[in-house]
DNA sequence: AAAAGTCATGTTGTCAGACAATTGACATTT
DNA sequence: AAATGTCAATTGTCTGACAACATGACTTTT
């Protein structure tokens, strides 16, 4: 029997749903208005206060929300940092569309393969599991801006599930799915030199400057859903994060 | 009356203290390891359990520590290049204090001038204003690894106030000082190629690749104190963030 | 009338203790 | 040997309470 409220159906683990909801409100209340008092969102949210507080730390650690004891909590403002900032995981389509650019799929290529060691490792599966390798071209005003690979094993995406209206992004895919149920990534942030391989995909010159995120995507269960690389060209993408003072 | 521990002792809010020293705790617990026991460390801090796991989350949030219900918390692996969670403004300094990397001051360069009209806009003053510029070189392991550099009105930061133990870190110094307060950064993430100046600071060829931030700091009626870009040799430094599933 | 002080009220911050859920190790049974 | 049961340890959550703080209304003083 399907849910008639689809928005948060990975019940699996309360506090993430709880997370979710408040996700949604925050979003939804106008920055600087106040958020109902805690007992009272503790009721709504049907979880006890020393929970919902602990979820309500995490948004303040986003920057997300201000407590003021005595006071209440407020919505801070989130007009330009939380769209494009680096706090919140979206698809390079969905970002390139928030900064204005026109993106379009250059080259779209799937491998299967077998997980080596390197990559048995860092998705934590056994050597030789059967992987897919999704690497795209993405193009902006008909020049190259970006070469994303993702790297998953076959139990999350098949070549079959790319039959059916796959536009290019993983992320895209596995969130219109719904299963596995996405929480976070660890977005590691480099600085690289074009090798030749990746010279060539974006038509720049081997040894240009290139800004480089490696990301793993969690499930719910800690597990590691998918290994991304990611390569921007300079100058086509803004990338900030507001950080907090310790 | 002089405290006996004088590690920690911005005691005006004690949630933040609990956080300093769990920081430290995990800074020095070998990765892979269990932390000591929820109730214990409730103990050992002085707080309740409930205190200290809302201080617990802000660390998971940052990809920190690793919680296992039924098992313990385990503290994630940190290599020993500088790693850091982007979600913290910290200085490089401390940063690389936590994870016991030695790091020396290069050259020193403050410089007054006054603010021209691009310098105005960023800084929120009209032009004219004096300005203070402090340039640094950050040296690991007897080699350059980055080149920082501060702009901040001489409101907020003299030439006299750098005659009494300053340390080449502008934040750190005014955090010490506890005015004006700091409350968060806004940074932009860049791959920039080495121009001839910083190449020849950082000892490597002009065009190398360099990671470059570029930082406002906001004080907290949303003043901008200090205006920062600092270049990171990749390599030396790991910068990752966590992204949440929006 | 204006200023200062006092108090009530509402909100977040913290606490103590308890129980539930999960895990891992060990013992027991099949 | 394998499956199952038992138990202790640990994190996850709940309940209720009080402390700290901010705000506004009210009272008192000037």
């Amino acid at each position: 029997m399907p849910s008639l409220n689809a928005p948060h159906t990975s019940e699996r683990h309360p506090f993430q749903r709880l997370q979710s909801q408040l996700a949604d409100l925050i979003a939804l209340t106008p920055a600087g208005d106040r958020l109902p008092t805690e007992p009272e969102l503790a009721r709504r949210m049907g979880v006890s206060r020393a929970t919902l507080r602990e979820a309500m730390r995490t948004f303040e650690g986003q920057g997300l929300i201000r407590r003021r004891q005595g006071v209440g909590t407020f919505v801070v403002s989130h007009n330009h940092v939380i769209e494009s900032g680096l706090e919140v995981l979206q698809s390079i389509e969905s970002l390139a569309a928030k900064i204005g650019l026109e993106v379009t799929l250059g080259t779209l290529q799937v491998m299967r393969l077998s997980a080596n060691q390197d990559q048995a490792a860092i998705l934590s599966v056994p050597e030789g599991t059967p992987l897919l390798e999704v690497s795209r071209v993405i193009q902006a005003e008909d020049r190259p801006v970006a070469y994303l690979i993702d790297l998953l094993p076959e139990e999350f995406l098949t070549l079959d599930d790319l039959q059916d209206g796959f536009t290019g992004s993983v992320i895209d895919f596995l969130l219109r799915r719904g299963s596995p149920p996405l929480v976070n990534s660890l977005t590691e942030i480099h600085a690289v030199a074009a090798s030749s391989e990746i010279a060539r995909a974006l038509e720049i010159q081997r040894g240009d400057v290139l800004l480089m995120f490696t990301a793993r995507l969690f499930s719910g269960e800690g597990q590691v859903v998918d290994y991304s690389y990611s390569y921007f060209l300079p100058g086509y993408f803004r990338f900030h994060v507001v950080r907090r003072v310790g």
